[in-house]
DNA sequence: CAGGTTTGATATGGCGGAAGTATCAAGCAC
DNA sequence: GTGCTTGATACTTCCGCCATATCAAACCTG
């Protein structure tokens, strides 16, 4: 018989193309993940793997067929033990929800509020993470919404819902030469000393900015960085240099800094919902949820 | 561990709500059934079954929860089982067919209209393309199966098989003076204004045609290109000149148009249909049944 | 209420599958 | 060649599943 175990050890293989390495993965040795191999292929009557002489070469298209629907096997499986699980202790359903960091200054917040207090028995796990590294999650089934920084190519079928209209502004020291214009450039700050949050957090938002700089022509001469928007704020409120955030940022007001908008179209820093096509449907109603009651709120104005 | 012929068994109990009558339908005695189901439960830490004192009342929350996508991992269990199978078995699948420009004239079409009809599921994806092109994407494996214009050095290991074994013939306006000869020599030609295809479409055709000319000992002078071959033959109705085309396209007829067969044996105009070797053992059944067809339907004339 | 029927639970033995250890065989690198 | 890598094979052990046999409780029937 085919059973799930099988199929994990059938994905394992496939992955790591490499016996040995799939039966560390699965916490069991060599030999019998060899036999079972040959018993899976014997049952469906197919090969899957190519094997060379003495070397696995990579699969068959049977096995890459097979692959693709194991794995949606093996996902589904576990919806199922989930399934019992969660209804049992009286969920009603989990949504595991990623957001770039940056979207924690945007309406993302009031809307997990909002989703808690409309939702009290749905479990909503955060995750932070970039955009990059959700639209992996969500297409291993891993993640049921991602809050993400577009463009985003749609390789595999994910659902893209508008979320948050969010605009870039600049801020700047109460006593920096250009707080006293109204509004900006991105190219009045050519010259100016940049602070900007790192690369490695924050991808998306990073290279959002240093894009918009290159749109009017030059490269931010950036003088420090700082984890965290507001370890940013506090770099330029001490004059250190200006620094390019999310309009909604202006919210937390300071004595010493000043937010002035930007006038290019390009400032625009939208951000977009996204969740796997076919796991909307059928496997959360919970996660459909979410986004439907993000893209209500929307709709309503915040 | 969860195993599908649990979920299975499980699916079964809870169709029959009988233990009994579940076991005969699945096959087996009634004991194990009502341990499987204990240890279910126990795996999953739920109930899923409603005792009543000895007689199963129902489904738990939990257990109709899980029923649901019990039942939805067995169908894709299933789907799993039957991909890698008809993936194997060339049911399933893609085919990348690359073909010179010409082969449209021969029997190319029909071949992939039965192709397509004899495999509903497979994608057949067409990419009109040189000879060695077709032949550099195969070594690459970026295409599967190439109908070429032979000779062609087997660089690789490339498998060649005969494909169409069409003849050029000279296309004449009516009322030209060679249309009441029986049977032309290419040398005939010598001195007639020649209407070709452009090179750059159709590369191997036009090196075909010229060939044939210099084989009889002359160049071809060529009034006018024409894309595609029916503008040939629109240009040759009009007594614009005389063409060299295959013998095929006299299904096209017309009544300014006569057709005359070329005596040279040179004039053959073959096509193959090239595949990498070690493709079309394991990694492309689909592509092996695409050949397949093909030389059956050529073994049984057409 | 007695006795049979229905329905599920329990006990035990056999069989098969899966995992482990040990070992082999073929290719590859130095 | 020597040693390493990588997969295949042999054999043993162990666990889980299934079947038969049996039990226990509830239900039905006269």
């Amino acid at each position: 018989m085919i059973d799930l175990r099988k199929m994990e050890q059938f994905v394992a293989v496939a992955e790591a193309l490499h016996f040995h390495r799939a039966a560390a993965r699965l916490g069991m040795s060599q030999p019998p993940l060899t036999v079972a191999m040959r018993r899976l292929e014997a049952d469906l009557g197919v090969p899957l793997l190519e094997r060379g002489d003495k070397r696995l070469l990579g699969l068959t298209a049977a096995g890459e067929a097979f692959l693709g629907e194991a794995r949606e096997t093996l996902r589904q499986a576990d919806v199922a033990i989930q399934a019992a699980r969660d209804t049992a202790a009286g969920r009603l359903g989990r949504v595991r929800l990623g957001y770039v960091g940056s979207a924690l200054y945007g309406r993302l917040p009031e809307t997990i509020r909002a989703f808690r207090a409309a939702k009290p028995n749905v479990d909503l796990e955060l995750r932070e993470a970039t955009t990059a590294a959700q639209l992996a999650d969500l297409e291993e089934g891993a993640l049921d919404v991602g809050v993400v920084i577009p463009p985003v190519a749609d390789a595999a079928g994910l659902t893209l819902s508008d979320f948050d209209d969010d605009r870039l502004c600049i801020a700047l020291a109460k006593d920096h030469p250009l707080a006293e214009a109204g509004e900006l450039a991105v190219a009045d700050l050519a010259d100016e000393p940049f602070i900007l949050w790192p690369m490695v957090e924050g991808r998306g938002f990073h290279l959002q900015v240093v894009r918009l700089c290159a749109n009017a022509g030059f490269v931010p001469r950036v003088v420090q960085e700082a984890h965290g928007m507001h370890a940013v704020l506090s770099l330029v409120a001490v004059g250190a240099g200006v620094a390019i955030v999310p309009a909604s940022m202006q919210t937390f007001r300071q004595d010493r800094i000043v937010y002035r908008p930007i006038a290019e179209p390009a400032a625009a820093f939208p951000l977009c919902l996204a969740t796997l096509a076919s796991s909307s449907r059928a496997s959360s109603p919970a996660a459909a949820a979410f986004v439907e009651l993000a893209a209500g709120a929307s709709r309503g104005g915040l």
